[in-house]
DNA sequence: AAACTTTCCGAAAAGGTTTTCGCCACCCTA
DNA sequence: TAGGGTGGCGAAAACCTTTTCGGAAAGTTT
C-alpha cells in the first residue's frame, strides 16, 4: 500500500524512517493509509457519530503521519459558506482604519473566520473591482471601514452577502452602520472639563469640513450649555488637524482671550500644538490652564509634557462590534441603521 | 425555461421587467439561459477559441443579466492554485508593520491576488493557528512580517508553500528574508551630516536589544571613521525610542558636551525630544546644532519646529519588493538569503 | 457526389470534501 | 433459530468550474 504512486496526479508516497510523505495529502490518503474509505475518514477526522473508536484513531494517525490539511475550497464548495470575510478599507494609511481593523480581525480570528484586505484608496475604481474580487471568492460578508467620519456611498442593497460599515457610515439608511458617537465625545471632554471646574473653555478643532469636527464642536456647545456656559470666543476655531495650526491657533487665542482657563483641542496632534505655545508663554498646565485632545493617540499622549488627557474613541471595540454586527448579519438579522458607539475619557495630567 | 426552478438547489428564477433574477447564479444557469451546453458557456466567458461570436455575446448578456460571478473557490480547485497569499504580522499596531503591510497588499492586488490578513500578536501559538488556517485555504505563498528588526524563528523547511520574511529575518539562513539596511542607514545619516560639515556628532538611539539600534549605531560609526571622526562621548547613547528619553539625554548630552553640533537621533521621536531640549537651551537648529532622526514619520517630522530631517527606510518599498520576490518564489525560484535593501535621507530643515 | 477540412458545440471527467443512504454483520430477544 | 435492532462502514451524489475529446454540421476541393 505504501511506496506506490496514484494514477490521477503525480503524488508520490515514500516511506521514510517511519515518517510518511505525500506530496499534497487528500482526504483519500489518509483514508487509504488507514484502510477505510474516503467517507469513514472524513467522519472520523470531523468527530461524527457512527465510526468505531479504534477505527478513529487509526485515521487520525494516518492524518498525523502525512501531515493531512483538509481543502477549505472543497469544504466551501459543498457548504455554501467559506468562512472567509472581506475588509475593504478606505486608506491604510489613515491611522484610524488600522484600530478597527485590528478590532475586527481579532473578532474574526477567535470566530475562525479569515479576512480578506483590501485596500481601496479612496478610488471608487478600485472599490468595485475588489468587491467582485472578493465577491467571486464568495466571501461570507463584508466590512467597509471609512478614511473619514464623513458619509459615504453604499456598495450598493442588491449584494448577495451582509455587508457593515464601520467608522464611515452608509448613505444609505437602510445600510448597516457602526461609528463613533463624535458629539457624544464632545459633551464628555467638555463635561470633564466643567467638572474640573474650568469656565472659560476654548475649542481648537480641524477641518470643518470633517464632521468629526463638527459632531464634536455641537456635544462641547450642547454640554456647555447645560452649565450656563459658552465657548471662549462664541465658537469653535477649525483650521486642520495638525500641530502646527494647534500652535497658531492657541497663539491667537491667548491674545484675544489671556484669561482663557481650558483649551480643548479637536486631536492630540493639535493639542501638542497648544502645549508647545502654553510652555513658551509660561502658562503652567494644568494649574493655570487644562488642556485636552482627542483620539488618544498614545504616542503623542504619552510623550506629551505633561502627559495629555484624551478622548479615546474606542476604535479597536468598533472594529470588533463591526465583526460581530457582521456575525449576527451573516445569521439572519437585517435590521440597518447607524449604531453610535460610546466613547471614554482617559484622564492623564493636563486637566 | 425560465420561471422555473432547478431541482438540485431552492433556486428561483424570475422574469422581472426585463431583468432576471437568479439566486445563486452559476455557469449552468447562464448556459441555460443563453441555450448552450455548460463547456460552451465556460470558453465564451473565458475568451476561448472555437466558440461563434453570436453564442459568445448572448453568453455574455445571460451572464449579465443574471449578474453572475465565477467561482473562485471551485476555480482554485481545479487550477491548484487560489490566487491568495497569506500575510501573518507579529503586532499589528506596530507602526512599521503598516506601510510594508500596504506595499505588499498594492503589489499584490495589481497582481489580482487576494491577501488574508492575520494578526499574531507576537504570539507562536497564534502563528501557528494562523498558519494553519493558511494552509488549509491553500494559500499560494506567505509573507511574514516581523515586529522588530531583530531575527525571529522559521516558520519551518517543510512547509508545501513559498514564505518570504519581510522587516525581522528568518534565523534560517536557506529561508528567504528581506529588510531594511539599518548599517546603511547609519552611515548615509552620518555623511549627510559630514557632508553639512558637522564634526562633533552624538548619537542618541533606543533599545540596545534592537538589532536596529546597534546596527544603525555601527554604520554610524563606520562612516565617521572614514572621515576620522568618532562620536561625541565616544558611543552611542542607547535607552527606548521615546520622546522622554530624547529630552534626557539631550540635557545630559548638553551638559558633558557643550560643543557638540550635531545630534543624529535612533528615531523621529527622540528627535522631537532633543530639539524640545534644544529649544528650551536656546541653542538654534540647524545653525548651531544640527538634528536629525530616524523612520520618516511624517506625523513627526513635519509637526516639528523646524522640520525634521529624517532616514526613510522605505518600507513600503520593502513591502512591494517582498510581494514580487514572493512572486518569483511561487514561479519556482528558491534561491534563499538576507537581502538588504536601501534607505533614503529625506532632507528638511534640522540639517 | 465523395472525401476532406473547418467550425462549433456537448458529454464527461477531474479537483477534494461532506453527507445521505444502503448494506452487512453482529448482538439481543422471543 | 428466526426476527429485529443497531453499530460500523462504503458507494455515490453534490458543490462549481475547466478542459479534453469526440461528434455533428457546414463548407471546400477533386
Amino acid at each position: 500500500m505504501l511506496g506506490q504512486t496514484r494514477n490521477t496526479m503525480g503524488v508520490v508516497v515514500e516511506l521514510n524512517d517511519g515518517a510518511v510523505r505525500v506530496k499534497n495529502p487528500t482526504l483519500r490518503d489518509v483514508a487509504q493509509l488507514a484502510g477505510v474509505s474516503i467517507a469513514t475518514a472524513s467522519k472520523a477526522l470531523n468527530g461524527r457519530d457512527h465510526v468505531h473508536p479504534e477505527t478513529r484513531t487509526r485515521v487520525h494517525e494516518a492524518a498525523r503521519l502525512i501531515s493531512f490539511t483538509p481543502n477549505a475550497l472543497a469544504q466551501g464548495l459543498i457548504a455554501g459558506q467559506t468562512g472567509t470575510v472581506g475588509l475593504i478599507t478606505g486608506d491604510l494609511d489613515g491611522r484610524f482604519s488600522i484600530p478597527i481593523l485590528m478590532g475586527a480581525e481579532d473578532a474574526f480570528g477567535t470566530g475562525k473566520m479569515s479576512v480578506f484586505l483590501c485596500d481601496a484608496r479612496g478610488d471608487a475604481i478600485r472599490e468595485q473591482y475588489h468587491l467582485q474580487a472578493l465577491l467571486s471568492r464568495r466571501v461570507d460578508g463584508l466590512i467597509v471601514v471609512g478614511s473619514t467620519t464623513n458619509p459615504r456611498p453604499s456598495l450598493g442593497s442588491d449584494l448577495p452577502i451582509p455587508v457593515v460599515y464601520a467608522y464611515a457610515p452608509s448613505l444609505d439608511a437602510s445600510d448597516i452602520s457602526l461609528v463613533a458617537d463624535n458629539e457624544q465625545a464632545g459633551s464628555d471632554a467638555a463635561a470633564h472639563l466643567v467638572k474640573r471646574g474650568r469656565i472659560r473653555i476654548a475649542h481648537i478643532t480641524g477641518d470643518a469640513g470633517y464632521l468629526a469636527a463638527t459632531d464634536r464642536a455641537t456635544g462641547v456647545e450642547i454640554e456647555l450649555a447645560r452649565s450656563g456656559l459658552t465657548l471662549v470666543g462664541g465658537e469653535a476655531r477649525y483650521g486642520s488637524w495638525t500641530e502646527d495650526w494647534g500652535r497658531r491657533a492657541t497663539q491667537q487665542l491667548l491674545a484675544e482671550h489671556p484669561d482663557v482657563d481650558a483649551i480643548l483641542c479637536g486631536s492630540d496632534q493639535i493639542a501638542r500644538g497648544a502645549l508647545d505655545i502654553l510652555r513658551e508663554a509660561g502658562k503652567i498646565v494644568p494649574d493655570e490652564i487644562a488642556v485636552m485632545g482627542f483620539d488618544n493617540w498614545e504616542i503623542f499622549t504619552s510623550g506629551a509634557r505633561p502627559a495629555l488627557t484624551s478622548v479615546d474613541m474606542n476604535l479597536e471595540t468598533l472594529g470588533r462590534a463591526a465583526a460581530r454586527r457582521l456575525f449576527a448579519a451573516i445569521d439572519g438579522d437585517h435590521s440597518g441603521g447607524i449604531q453610535k458607539l460610546p466613547c471614554r475619557v482617559v484622564v492623564r495630567e493636563t486637566t
